[in-house]
DNA sequence: TCCAGTTTGTTCCCGCGTTCACAAACTCCT
DNA sequence: AGGAGTTTGTGAACGCGGGAACAAACTGGA
């Protein structure tokens, strides 16, 4: 284990007081006590101070990504512009990405692709797996128990958990489906952090502050409704139908500027 | 072609839109590459019409659906810091976000529900259905095709394509999959502009040209690898292993800080 | 050793988005 | 009618993130 997580359960569920996480705030990274982890190993003498912005934080699973596919097909290294592509994102913001990590490239050479695939993983946080719960195991849960993603990346699922009776019991991968009553045991077992919401919106309050009162301070949110949850716990919502709104948006837009719009741009077609 | 879109498909595809090429990924378009829409219309002189910013754009559905939920209630009338909670941002947020579509509150009073609820499905331009393709019946596009949320919120899901020949025919809730062969005829029958693909990482690319190709603007995508588009095509991602990965970045901090950290994060536990 | 070529790490600048604070506008009560 | 109370809409300040440009550092060849 080692998990450094202690024990905070006990506190009171409740409705936190701000809605949203607390994931922004922005906690003057005060902190004066010289060198935290101090002397860290060999490497770097100056440890940048733990604060790397949200937005560089988005990215690092996709350079992750990126450089595993990399990796797999032989190459060694690769130069900032490479891996950026390989990524999508523009060569001058990764550099400026991956130095809020330290110096891990060599300038004139480029990055060492395994070495800094174990970097990022370690800052990240998935050199070792993460326990999940999974709660509502519907059409979408089930797809979230099969997906091999989730069990290859730094997590394993080590419960599924529903309400429906007709449910329990079930094979779902290699896994059984278990009772949500079991919610409050399973977390405290396996000193699980991260659950995962994908019930019915109406459901998805009483199961978040049950996760929240057992211990979970993350949430990956699948249910279309607004969470409540109490300072520290942090909540990340995936909205489908959201997706697609946002991209009908701009559909309408497309729509309207071209039968008359000042449509003076581009068509840039591919094979 | 119930949807305001024209006749895209033979003659002049995509038109590339002035205010972004990907949503998601600013410069992802890596092909061609060509000039991003030097000067376009962008810069609209005046009238700051038609010029919602991004931000905003994605967070109109989220008040739509609180407005929704209050109007189920029977709540006709409320304040900027009622739907504000309800959608879980701050007042003076909501308050300008709402002021980019136009006036429609009552000073003193508040906004009337029913009346600002269309207004933004109007913005958004889910007033009417959207058609959607669904590419890769795995799982995860089970899931998708059984969701309500798309049905019921402006979409209208006309066809589900898979490339394995042991799936077709097969019934999704009440839709045959299809072949993927007949990609390009469903995509123009149905004048279909959003597609979303949840196939394997290698199929994605392939599946989105062929989407493209065939006059579909604006793709959801949910394969964990980076799609390049033409300019004009609008992709949106959604990649559960990273959204995870996000939560144990934070997770980590959390431990960190937790022991021995000075950690002015302060837990604080709400009574 | 020195020089040319290459690539990283960093600095500076700019634009977007968030937030505060307040004037404008509406209702209600006296 | 008028004033007090309420709530919207918006101008301005501010901080964060993106992008370009450049110095620093490394390689390789002469």
């Amino acid at each position: 284990m080692t998990s450094a997580r202690s024990n905070r359960n006990g506190s009171a569920p409740a409705e936190g007081a701000v809605g949203g996480a607390s994931r922004t705030a922005p906690e003057s990274a005060a902190r004066t006590t010289a060198a935290p982890t101090p002397a860290a190993a060999a490497a770097s003498t100056r440890t940048p101070e733990r604060g790397i912005p949200e937005a560089t934080v988005a990215r690092l699973p996709i350079y992750l990504r990126a450089l595993i596919t990399l990796a797999e097909r032989g190459i060694a290294t690769c130069s900032s512009e490479e891996l950026a592509t390989a990524a999508g994102v523009n060569s001058a913001k990764l550099r400026k990405d991956l130095s809020y990590l330290g110096s891990y490239g060599t300038r004139g050479v480029g990055y060492d692709v395994e070495y800094l695939r174990y970097q990022i993983a370690r800052e990240i946080g998935v050199t070792q797996d993460w326990p999940v719960v999974i709660v509502g195991i519907g059409n979408l849960g089930h797809a979230l128990a099969n997906y091999s993603g989730f069990t290859s990346r730094g997590f394993r699922i080590v419960a599924l958990l529903d309400s429906d009776p007709a449910r329990l019991g079930e094979l779902v991968g290699e896994m059984r489906i278990r009772s949500t009553t079991e919610l409050e045991a399973v977390v405290v077992e396996h000193d699980v952090a991260i659950g995962v919401i994908a019930t019915p919106a109406p459901a998805a309050q009483e199961v978040c502050d049950r996760l929240v009162a057992a211990g979970v301070t993350s949430i990956l949110n699948f249910a279309p409704t607004v969470l409540s949850v109490p300072a520290g716990v942090d909540v990340r919502k995936v909205d489908l139908s959201i997706e697609l709104q946002i991209l009908a948006y701009h559909e309408q837009r497309k729509a309207m500027n071209g039968p008359e719009g000042p449509a003076l741009t581009r068509v840039v077609e591919t094979a």
